[in-house]
DNA sequence: CCGGGACTGTCAACTTGCAGACACTTTGCT
DNA sequence: AGCAAAGTGTCTGCAAGTTGACAGTCCCGG
């Protein structure tokens, strides 16, 4: 669920010349696809800038099962809260296609950051972005049932990275059930049973490995059927 | 599950003139139980510090129910991510008890936080310890059942507010199964269910709206088992 | 010391989603 | 064209947790 519309690097809003001093201090790294960027308990030796390429963030709970908990691409940043606290890897990244990083040494990070406060500023307005949308991930796995957070999922997906086509439909490639599953948190087949409720009711059509968004506001009907539903909001007194 | 150990305050790591400064710029609030600090979807107006009392975070689910996020108590902060991010508060904060609150207005926070660097640098750790809670909290819900989840959050709560008794055993006021179920994103009779399941398996003792624990390490065992279940972790390249 | 209110234990019916199994379709590679 | 691998549809249990209902238990104020 990353990897969509929003805030994922902190370079970005950077100054020039402090931009420059951190990509100066960074080298460059090649990944191979299947490669890890970093793995799940593992000391934090440095951050990363994605140059180019595709990162998934994961956890394995339990049985082996991986739940995916978004990708990052180009420009995108990973594994900044580990700078910070220095705490342990709380998950995993691995590069899904051959990718370029540029990394950033602990050390270099360190000093980069004592020294230019806009990189604690602008780490900031990320940090506080990955807060709500952990926050609202957290809330809507509790909240949604499997089916609404695949109709979030799929129109957010196609608000972000969706490809227009002539007849209307919106694209998503590369996004198998299997896949879908993992970010939701469910099974293939309950995706699949679901896929197809969605089909049925004409608002999307499914090709192997592919999904052609039709009816995009429709998607996100149901959720919004809930919200109206929500007729006893308790009030507090606020004054 | 905040209000246990961990870091609830940027304030608490500022150098002393700084807090000062802050402290000077904020004004006092009072609140009689049951009012609240700020309501979901509010603008962010201020930030607060918590001076006396106690401070439920929550948010009202579907049906009108309530999913307690944690407590904050003494020396705790709330609403910091709004002054940074701007956007509306995604939670509801309330007392639940008579409190006395420092309230920093938007501006003032603004205006110390463009002039004083280590204010970001310490809501950087502040913010990485939430993402990491939030994260892990997510991670929880998903793959621990139930009794898995009250068995920890007993535990943890022991650890940071239990009053140890004569007896050896570890008191834990104030938490009747309702609010218990609120912060399991549970009901209130799947707790008693599993609570009695932990009562029969002589970890703890109940009575009215406290918990008497008797085998903290006992309490984490189930959950090590599952961890031990771990066998078949799938291993990345990294290099 | 007694009665209302809050807290707790338990039950049955129901819903959601998981596990494993199996047949089928498409894609991509040779 | 042909074959293996990946992706998909669907079924049958099965487990966890919800909903609603009801009765028992404890606490505290009048």
């Amino acid at each position: 669920m990353l990897g969509l519309p929003g805030l994922h690097s902190w370079i970005a809003g950077l100054p020039e010349p402090v931009r420059a001093a951190v990509f100066a201090a960074a080298t460059r790294r090649r990944l191979t696809a299947g490669e890890a960027v970093y793995t799940l308990g593992s000391k934090p030796e440095a951050c990363y800038i994605i140059e180019r390429g595709r990162v998934r963030i994961f956890n394995v709970s339990d049985s082996g099962r991986e739940v995916t908990l978004g990708e990052l691409r180009g420009g995108d940043c990973v594994g900044e809260v580990g700078m910070i606290d220095g705490m342990p890897r709380f998950n995993t990244a691995v590069a899904t296609e051959d990718s370029e990083l540029r990394v950033l040494a602990r050390a270099d990070f360190d000093r980069l950051y004592a020294s230019h406060p806009e990189i604690a500023r602008e780490l900031n307005r990320l940090l506080a972005y990955r807060v709500r949308f952990f926050y609202m991930h957290a809330e809507e796995s509790r909240a949604l049932s499997l089916g609404q957070r695949l109709a979030r999922l799929l129109a957010r997906t196609a608000y972000g990275v969706g490809i227009p086509q002539d007849n209307g439909e919106i694209l998503l490639e590369t996004l198998s059930q299997e896949a879908l599953a993992n970010m939701l948190g469910g099974t293939r087949q309950a995706v699949s049973q679901e896929m197809k409720r969605l089909e049925r009711a004409g608002l999307l059509r499914t090709s192997y490995g592919k999904v052609y968004v039709r009816d995009l506001a429709g998607l996100l009907q149901p959720v919004e059927d809930l919200i109206g539903a929500e007729a006893v909001v308790p009030t507090y007194p606020t004054e």
